[in-house]
DNA sequence: TTCTGTGAACAGATTCACAGCA
DNA sequence: TGCTGTGAATCTGTTCACAGAA
């Protein structure tokens, strides 16, 4: 039973709690209180509690909760009790690792095509699969039934492959071009964009300088 | 001239805002409304401006911003004026695609060291740098002044690696591994996960499901 | 006691609404 | 008329404080 909507920020944490929970598991726990998954998550108590009151699953007071049923809850949640397939579309660099990725089968993700454009690549092997050419996209997805589709290519061809993977179906797309790219409302759009994370690294080490330990000429130019 | 500072929420969107102004000064623009920045990006216009009014430059009302300004601006606030040194420690299939990935070095990021843990490795050539031992990080650390560090190790290992980085004084870590480090206060650490992003576009697939277009059968379990 | 569950207070971010200048 | 700049209103998320069950 699903009492109140989960919100946004909640999900966000909810893999890292299913993943404290299943370490817990590994290590013979039957249960674990809030502050153990606060710990290994790195939030407040708190922040745990309030997020776990979203579910259905309740704790017992001086004990905590109990580790599979929220494992369970936690996964079912998350989409994680079936199967989910996916495809790849990008085999350079970036594409080729995300493939080999061994993160992404123990949580039920199952890669069924790698595509590109080049058809020098066609053909070729890339984590056990041969490279399909993505005017193929269509045809895959209609067959193996996928939902999920990732994104590495680069930046001027992200529309158009995403484009492509809507008119395919698809209804989750994970984009690691460095564009923002336009789908309509129902297909979920997330971006992982390296660079945007360093410069966000950039700036906290930049705003240390502003803030406290900074040569008198840096101040000059700033203050 | 910095008046207020800059929150959070802004930092994050400030890279996308740099490239949005980016491609219209490569489109030979001189000048970009907050509309234009606010399509390039995905967000709204009042958004935008909200934004830029923590920033010292200002726009022209019926014009909109000044381009080669804002970019001057906004690279110098997230530290892209100068260069940043960055090491990167494992060399698996993750570690070899970002030392190639080329959106670093446009943006004034460069990749001094390639480390590892694994004696077999030390000595390949990644990205144009032979790897090296993982216990030469405070020596190549202290010599380059590195600032930043990206861990690319499996989650077991990743805790020992950033105790390492901050030892060695870096000030800034960027972990692809699937657990949360801790870190002193000083150091900024961010996390990029892909199992967390896929898990996060499966929730939105599950929740459709439970919402609308779902089966009788699939009601009864959860409604 | 210990730890959960949650209303209440607070803080932060987004959206609205509109005044005002080119 | 088009677009900026910003207070005010709203919404979302986090932290606090504490009542209450095991």
């Amino acid at each position: 039973v699903t009492l109140r909507p989960i919100p946004p920020a909640t999900v966000t944490r909810l893999p890292a709690y299913r993943r404290a929970l299943m370490d817990a598991a590994d290590a013979g726990l039957r249960t674990l209180p809030s502050g153990a998954i606060a710990e290994a998550v790195g939030v407040h108590p708190d922040q745990v509690r309030k997020d776990l009151s979203y579910l259905a699953t309740r704790g017992t007071r001086g004990v905590g909760y109990d580790v599979r049923a929220l494992i369970a809850e936690t996964s079912e949640i998350l989409g994680l009790d079936e199967e989910r397939t996916v495809v790849l579309v990008g085999v350079g660099n970036l594409g080729r690792a995300l493939a080999a990725y061994e993160g992404f089968a123990p949580q039920g993700f199952r890669l069924v095509a790698v595509l590109d454009a080049d058809p020098a690549l066609i053909g070729t092997r890339v984590a056990g699969l041969a490279v399909r050419p993505v005017t193929d996209l269509a045809r895959i997805a209609r067959r193996d039934r996928v939902e999920m589709g990732v994104v590495a290519v680069p930046g001027a061809a992200a529309q158009d492959v995403v484009d492509a993977m809507v008119a395919a179906g698809l209804t989750a797309i994970l984009n690691f071009a460095p564009v923002h790219v336009r789908a309509p409302a129902h297909v979920a759009v997330r971006r992982v964009d390296l660079s945007t994370e360093l410069q966000m690294l950039s700036f906290h080490r930049s705003a240390r300088r502003r803030a406290g330990e900074l040569r008198s000429s840096e101040v000059a130019v700033r203050a």
